[in-house]
DNA sequence: CCAAAATATTGATTTTGTCAAAATTTTTAT
DNA sequence: ATAAAAATTTTGACAAAATCAATATTTTGG
């Protein structure tokens, strides 16, 4: 994976075996959590701490090299797929994120009124239910409260 | 203010002091905090408690009579503006929050692939600067670090 | 007005994440 | 290659936002 390597010379940022396990812990699976990557890291690099692991998602993210997705009441999740105008669904049961792409036409960094605001991002969730859960509910029958 | 009665009633939720104050206060003062509202309500009802506020405001929510938005590193914000398809605009800088209406025609609701989910909702939350902070920045110099 | 249900109060707890300082690693410049 | 400077990592304390749980109080429906 020197793709990663030439990415961080490109933005002067150190060359560091937690932070390339970070980025290859996120290409290998998009959407992951803090915990996630930190289990995926610490396989390979046993001494590593979560601490890190925040330290460096949040430097990729002030660099543009990866996305910060947060949904209401759930922990971050993070991607490398940034540049490009995607946006997300998530399922209000498992939880999963699933990328989709923008509306066709339709530019996402305009809003009707924007009120005088400088728009620099627009952030699009869409929430429901995905295939899978759709099928259990049916299967085992209601089990909301 | 009889209609937030009605509409209580309405969604067979009991009719309380707090419960009131919320709504009164989110109407008086869309987007505001969990922080805020208890400030407001604590003006009327010296006793309550943060907690009764954070419950009736996650009730409010089950029963969609209340909205949430949940700015990235933000606390909750909450609005009484409800049922129609309206979105936000945030800034940056101050964190104040605008309504905007949807995109003109455009179905808010439909991802371009909905990769088979379900979808009940297009959370769409647009970042920027407001025009206020617009301002000082150009006045007092770049504050970024 | 009274019993049952819902809500409020209080205080502990959890979750997610940041802060800070010393130790280590990486980079830069010889 | 090497030493100083800069960046990162490690460790542990800390903080903010929100939930949980138990008891007290209020609201509702008969």
């Amino acid at each position: 994976m020197n793709k990663h390597r030439t990415l961080l010379k490109h933005h002067k940022l150190s060359l560091t075996a937690v932070r390339l396990g970070v980025l290859e812990a996120l290409d290998a699976q998009p959407h992951s959590s803090v915990e996630e990557i930190f289990a995926v890291v610490k396989d390979k690099i046993v001494t590593t701490s979560k601490q890190a692991i925040y330290n460096n998602l949040n430097t990729l993210v002030k660099h543009g090299i990866i996305r910060e997705i947060k949904p209401k009441g759930e922990p971050s999740r993070y991607e490398t797929r940034v540049g490009d105008n995607h946006h997300h669904l998530i399922c209000r049961e498992c939880h999963m994120i699933v990328d989709t792409d923008c509306f066709s036409g339709a530019p996402c960094l305009e809003p009707m009124d924007d009120h005088g605001f400088n728009v620099d991002e627009a952030e699009i969730l869409f929430w429901g239910i995905c295939p899978s859960c759709q099928n259990n509910t049916n299967k085992e029958g209601s089990k909301d409260e």
